[in-house]
DNA sequence: TGGTAATATGCATTCAGTATGCATAATTCG
DNA sequence: CGAATTATGCATACTGAATGCATATTACCA
């Protein structure tokens, strides 16, 4: 009973590029494409697993890349327009509660099954909430006066990957 | 996003022991305590881990254990009594959606995060679903005229343990 | 009191999904 | 052409779930 740590980087993705798409600290709209190397920076993860989501959200229509220098990654649609329930269940693979709804189960209980249809409630409303949502309401609004941390604002160097103990993702 | 195989076996044990303790085919109640080995038979799952489903039931007041011989189970509770959230929060290990309200996240948006809040009040909807249904909701109600499957009536024999390929869990 | 039937418990193994890392291709800009 | 950056595929590690096995414990009964 949780999404897994893809669809947590899916996300915190879409927040960061919704934050950081108006402008960087030069004011340079180019420059405003932030890049995998750098969103995975200021979360602390790993740089190649978050690609691979980023890859994901690229595919499904969410983000839209640009390959070489000057390259990145920016939303491919306004944030009112991108739904979270939309994000995590294109992320996540599997998202039914229950699998027995499906044609090959053998479950003696399949045809009068009374758990089945509570479970599938109990579901539809989980997804009623996050499709009621969408990235606007989790990302800054415009008019949000408090501070943006810029890559440059970072409290830490630019090294290598950091190391599994001190990356904590946070899903 | 979804419930483990752990819990969907909690559920059907549960259905169970409500549909079949109150009289089996002679009538005769002392012999209507049924044994995880007919309960495992019945679902075509594997005994030894249908088992350690009921003893985790057993252990959580849910469910009431007899050993030896004329052994067996039978709730510990009537099915009123018995919530279908309860039972899946207690069976599954962890139930949260986002791990990061956790104090050990080092999360970058922790003080300022817009998602986790949804998230929560998403959960919190599915929890509010199976928290207002119990056991006799789901199991077989007094009045109920539909026939009842006994070990008797198996329409296979009892042999050694399914194979993984013979078992489909439908959860 | 010993045998049998049943649950209880712990450990080892297998399996699947997720996470991670690495190598390399493809693309774009200058 | 070279550097920067995303794209992709493959191999490995890790984790939790599932499974199986061995053995302990308990209760009934002859």
């Amino acid at each position: 009973m949780h999404l897994n740590q893809q669809t947590d980087f899916a996300f915190r993705i879409l927040i960061y590029l919704a934050d950081h798409t108006v402008a960087d600290e030069t004011g340079d709209m180019a420059l405003a494409r932030p890049k995998i190397r750098e969103i995975a920076d200021f979360y602390r993860v790993s740089y190649h697993h978050l690609m691979k989501v980023a890859n994901a959200l690229t595919s499904r229509g969410y983000v839209q890349s640009w390959r070489g220098k000057n390259g990145g990654l920016a939303l491919a649609r306004s944030p009112e327009r991108i739904t979270l329930g939309a994000v995590a269940r294109d992320i996540e693979g599997h998202w039914e509660v229950v699998e027995c709804f499906g044609t090959d189960s053998d479950c003696p209980l399949t045809n009068d099954c009374r758990l089945a249809p509570i479970l599938n409630e109990a579901l539809l409303h989980f997804w009623a909430i996050l499709d009621r949502h969408t990235l606007a309401d989790i990302a800054r609004s415009p008019g949000d006066e408090s501070p943006i941390t810029f890559h440059s604002d970072l409290p830490y160097p630019l090294g290598p990957e950091p190391t599994r103990e001190q990356r904590k993702p946070s899903l």
